[in-house]
RNA sequence: GGGCCCGUGGCCAAGCCAGGAUUAAGGCGUCGGCCUGCGGAGCCGAAGAUCCCGCGUUCAAAUCGCGGCGGGCCCGCCA
């Protein structure tokens, strides 16, 4: 039983206390600030002081003398500290209690209830013409640790990734290729989907500047969506080798896909048009008649209370040459993703992925796809796209979304680059001096999640090798790798989502601090006693932990379901992030302070590794980083 | 013009949504210690903070409200 179980338990018992005494007020607990102090407070009588008009610490005392301390196992005693009624746990009991738990659970050490859902979550979606960037890398990261972490709470989660194969980057591409004859075979040693960036940047500008070519364009763009033309296969061709790229990158960070939805497929389905069907019969978009927008359908925003400040709200869905905006089709994918449109996408398997599971894509001619429906669906995109996120929210209402379903846009800030790394880059030396630089596929201007795998592999590399040199080539390669993603995953997953992460070359090398490879050498040299101990405990029924380093290593490994009750409300990966940082800094000092192997073994101490292993492993599961027993 | 987000030691940053009790975590950098002892990718210690400013709510504000200031973003027949 852990902090999130007691606390509960004393919420309870303070909630009889107070019934008892006529008094009705919500129990708040928390923490102390210091361990002496206690180790579960709860404020309740400071809530009581002003209805009341006493001093907190007599109602403190009138609280404490009714609560039933027997109902509380582990809890030693009650204290009254200035009007805070602390619980101080039985140094015996609570260690006991918390240890037998993680070494019975194991795997599921730190799971809370819930009530499962089937959740859908979106994520990556970068367009299929580049390569993965550091910016659509914490997208996939946050993504892949959502579902991970969702996953691990019971639900039933299918994570897609949607691929934007009929918008205008991939137009610009297949005009370029297509029409002005650029050769599809990138120069040797770059990626096609490091070529199709390149190619992009240099096109989209060509294009846009050429009025015969952006007729052009919008021409390719009306035969992708229409499909069953040799523009449209030659675009899908394009678009799927990209794909095959970034997957592959995805893959190298350990992130995994179920399902691959083309924004063609949403079109050729059919779920574009039930959708706008479903809009106009509930009179919600209309044809523009004048103005900038004469000939596009709209939809109508400008009463809704969400839009009222945007200068124009309405929104084009279809533009007036006939094609589809990302909003329209995103409205249309929106409601399949929520079951709440009849037609089905048709899918087949398409790649095996190093995980073993083949990956489905939506295809032209595969099989209908059953799918119910999700009851939660998370589309992780970053925060310029809010507005038409909620254009999607407020459209899939209109057609009917149910109260019991949810769309839920998780919005994250993007990735920009340092001053000095945007200027090393590019050899522009007037970026050096910018605090920020932002990316831009446009201006070729993008630090690709390839390039920087490479560059903290060598630093890992070389530092692996310096431990290990006896090792063989192939080992020292594994294990890098597992160091290296384990590092960029840390680092794009431990800062709050709301700020902006600005990179730097020189950061995202450093092995040491608050890193990914720091958990693993803590995770790693915990394995250590395990080996060289030689024994096994699966419980304990005495500790005696008279060091406050066992103490508060015993704390962190129990507040672990506290932790996870608490991000599975705000969805705040960076939170179990924080929370694996405290706890490897818990066993570090413990490890200073702590010999489990002396004249014989400590069983306590050795339980209480395991224990820690355990927890951590766990949480390395969520956020994706590889546990290794030797680095 | 309107809206959203951020503002915590030289730099990065946790805590803020669910207000409390202390020296306001931690990391980088700086300075000083610790390996014949379970792995020094570590540990211990030192210096370093008007929690952007003002007003308000409250017994209590880094945390809540209002008003400023500074930075970023959004308001496209791009996605």
């Amino acid at each position: 039983m852990g902090f999130l179980e007691e606390a509960e338990k004393i919420r309870i018992q303070v909630g009889e206390a107070l019934g008892k005494l006529g008094y009705y007020v919500e129990v708040r607990v928390e923490e102390p600030p210091i361990p002496e102090l206690g180790d579960i407070a709860t404020p309740v009588a400071f809530d009581l002081a002003k209805e009341l008009r006493r001093k907190p610490s007599e109602i403190a005392e009138e609280i404490i003398r009714e609560i039933d301390v027997s109902k509380l196992e582990v809890v030693h005693h009650v204290s009254n500290v200035n009007g805070f009624i602390n619980f101080h746990m039985d140094p015996v009991k609570y260690p006991v209690a918390i240890i037998n738990e993680v070494l019975s659970k194991r795997g599921d050490y730190g799971k809370i209830p819930i009530v499962r859902k089937r959740i859908l979550i979106e994520h990556t979606n970068s367009n299929p013409n580049k390569a993965l960037h550091i910016g659509t890398l914490r997208n996939a990261v946050i993504g892949d640790s959502l579902a991970r972490f969702l996953k691990f709470l019971g639900h039933e989660v299918l994570v897609v990734n949607y691929i934007d194969d009929s918008g205008s980057q991939v137009a610009d591409n297949t005009v370029a290729h297509y029409f002005m004859k650029v050769p599809t075979k990138p120069p040797e040693g770059l990626k096609f989907d490091e070529y199709s960036g390149k190619v992009y940047a240099e096109y989209n500008e060509k294009i846009s500047r050429d009025e015969e070519l952006k007729r052009l364009k919008s021409e390719v763009i009306r035969k992708i969506e229409e499909g069953g033309n040799e523009i449209a296969e030659f675009a899908r061709r394009l678009s799927e080798e990209v794909v095959k790229c970034q997957l592959e990158t995805a893959w190298d960070f350990g992130i995994f896909y179920d399902l691959l939805n083309w924004e063609t497929d949403v079109i050729r389905s059919g779920i574009f048009q039930w959708a706008m069907k479903e809009l106009e019969k509930r009179g919600e978009v209309y044809v523009e008649e004048e103005g900038v927008n004469k000939g596009c359908l709209m939809i109508k925003l400008r009463d809704v209370e969400e839009f009222k400040n945007l200068k124009a709200p309405d929104e084009v869905l279809i533009r007036s040459d006939g094609t589809a905006t990302y909003v329209g089709k995103d409205i249309a994918y929106a409601s399949w993703k929520l079951g709440l449109t009849p037609r089905k996408f048709k899918v087949k398997e398409w790649i095996q992925q190093p995980n073993g599971k083949t990956i489905l894509t939506t295809h032209e001619y595969g099989e209908d796809y059953e799918f119910p429906g999700a009851d939660i669906a998370i589309t992780v995109v970053d925060k310029r796209q809010e507005y038409p996120q909620m254009v999607v929210k407020h459209a899939l209402k209109k057609i009917g979304m149910p109260p019991s379903k949810e769309y839920h846009p998780y919005l994250y800030e993007v990735v920009a680059l340092s001053g000095e790394t945007a200027s090393e880059m590019t050899s522009l030396e007037e970026l050096k001096s910018r605090k920020v630089v932002h990316m831009s596929g446009r201006r070729g201007l993008v630090f690709n999640a390839n390039d920087l795998l490479k560059t903290v592999f060598q630093k890992v590399y070389e530092e692996t090798k310096k431990r290990h040199p006896e090792e063989s080539e192939e080992w020292i390669r594994k294990v890098s790798m597992c160091l290296s993603t384990a590092s960029v995953r840390y680092s794009l997953i431990k800062t709050d989502r709301n700020n902006l992460i600005v990179f730097d070359v020189k950061d995202a090398v450093r092995l040491e601090g608050d890193t990914g490879p720091y958990l693993q050498y803590t995770y790693a040299r915990a394995c250590r006693i395990i080996e060289k101990a030689g024994v096994d405990v699966d419980s304990v029924n005495e500790v005696s932990f008279e060091t406050p380093e066992e103490q508060d290593l015993v704390k962190q490994i129990g507040k672990f379901s506290w932790v996870l009750n608490t991000a599975s409300k705000t969805l705040a990966m960076n939170t179990i992030a924080v929370y694996m940082r405290h706890l490897a800094d818990s066993f570090n000092s413990f490890y200073e302070k702590c010999p489990v192997i002396t004249d014989g073994i400590r069983r306590d101490r050795f339980a209480l590794v395991k224990s820690f292993l355990i927890t951590m492993g766990n949480a390395f599961d969520i956020i994706g980083i590889e546990k290794l027993s030797i680095i």
